[in-house]
DNA sequence: GGGCCAGCGGGAGCAGTGCTCACGATTGTC
DNA sequence: GACAATCGTGAGCACTGCTCCCGCTGGCCC
């Protein structure tokens, strides 16, 4: 047994360990004040050692990025999967509900993912496949819609998809033949938009002049759905 | 002369000194790496001189924040009175991209004003005046189309502002006798969305999904411009 | 005009950070 | 069982924000 063995899975586990105990503070005191120093001071080892496992504080960082995009693209496809399939208004809903109320509970978790790049930046590229889930969601809840007949592809400004890299159209299941089309860029507004809303509650800067966000939420992402074009 | 003299007039003059090499480090090297200590050395004083001028370095970055948001403030004003008084499309889109530029221009101090909230966070008193000069323009250029009769007041979902602070609609202009109002909702969505367009591009979110981001640009403010009902 | 004290700059120092490195100890493999 | 890769340790470097105390000095009041 173990061939590869023993060694490499206490490795794994340690470093779990870590990212979990760095999670936790992050959760509580956000990512400014993250310390690989307190990480491994919690967890009763040198802080050199710490380096044997994640090269750098920044590392650490982008483990943490990836868990949380994970974590909010599995809160969002939960919810879809329990609206149901035929109302996509609903499914619309389902998906952005559960992005705030994730975000909501969350705040220095997606403050970490969607505010300001940290460090010199540069999103690593393992980020780049966790981060498009909810977005993912919602072009597929689209596509769905044109399946049925009940979205028009076409929809103002005209042509507006050409302004998107080439092959992300096909990527989302939004390819269309006309060159008018702007389904897929009306869904990345949407999109866009959504995280616009979010964010703006999360940092702060609705604060004195949204009352009842949840009540705000629901009719501006349900705006957002009268822009894509829903039924 | 100087009854209230010289000495206040040098500290004055020191302290907007400070603030500029402040804001000129931050915009090299963004928010994270603006140190006290460096900035003291580029003035060749000792670092704890600065603290006669700043309390702390929260202090100063809380400087640079409204400084930030009066340059996007005053750019976006600017704009729009350049553009044709009777033609609100063209006022919408003289706002959304003066406030594009100055963010792809100063993409580090964008960051620090609408990016995840640095320390502690709390916004300061004295930035939630500034924070609302770009909201007000939307939201004047909105009541102008109103009192031409151009612009609808009414609008799905139907009676959403009572989801804003009660005396927010009247501040900005856009107070309605209707229960059903939903126009100031509206324009504060778009407001949102707008800062959500400029925020995904300049974090880089919409780096392998977006090719031309002007262009894409000026489309989704086009369509929230529809959101809002703007003939 | 002279004294006086608030205001100022300087330097040392504290506690903390990320990160590196040489050193043993441990442990899986041949 | 020997060997070598792997691991944890502690010291140390350079840096940070911030505090405190010192000595000087320039503007105000008598």
């Amino acid at each position: 047994m173990s061939a590869a063995g023993t060694r490499a899975r206490v490795r794994a586990e340690l470093t779990k360990e870590i990212a979990e105990v760095a999670r936790r503070h992050l959760a509580s005191d956000g990512a400014a004040a993250l310390s690989l120093r307190a990480v491994a001071r919690e967890m009763g080892m040198a802080s050199s050692a710490v380096y044997r496992y994640f090269p750098s504080r920044d590392d650490l960082l982008t483990t943490l990025i990836v868990e949380a995009y994970d974590a909010i693209g599995e809160a969002a496809e939960q919810a879809v999967a329990a609206a149901p399939k035929g109302d996509l208004r609903a499914r619309w809903q389902a998906i952005c509900r559960a992005t705030r109320e994730w975000a909501v509970a969350h705040p220095h978790e997606y403050a970490l993912v969607y505010g300001s790049p940290v460090p010199g930046y540069a999103a690593p590229q393992a980020t780049i496949g966790p981060a498009g889930r909810v977005g993912l969601l919602l072009t597929t809840l689209i596509s769905d819609g044109v399946a049925a007949g009940t979205v028009d592809p076409l929809g103002s400004p005209t042509g507006s998809d050409a302004a998107l890299t080439p092959d992300i159209a096909e990527r989302v299941g939004l390819a269309s033949t006309s060159a008018e089309s702007s389904l897929a860029a009306r869904g990345v507004t949407a999109w866009i938009s959504l995280f616009g809303l979010i964010s703006f509650e999360i940092f702060g800067h609705t604060n004195n002049i949204v009352e009842d966000h949840e009540r705000f939420f629901t009719d501006a992402t349900d705006r957002l759905a009268d822009l894509v074009g829903l039924p």
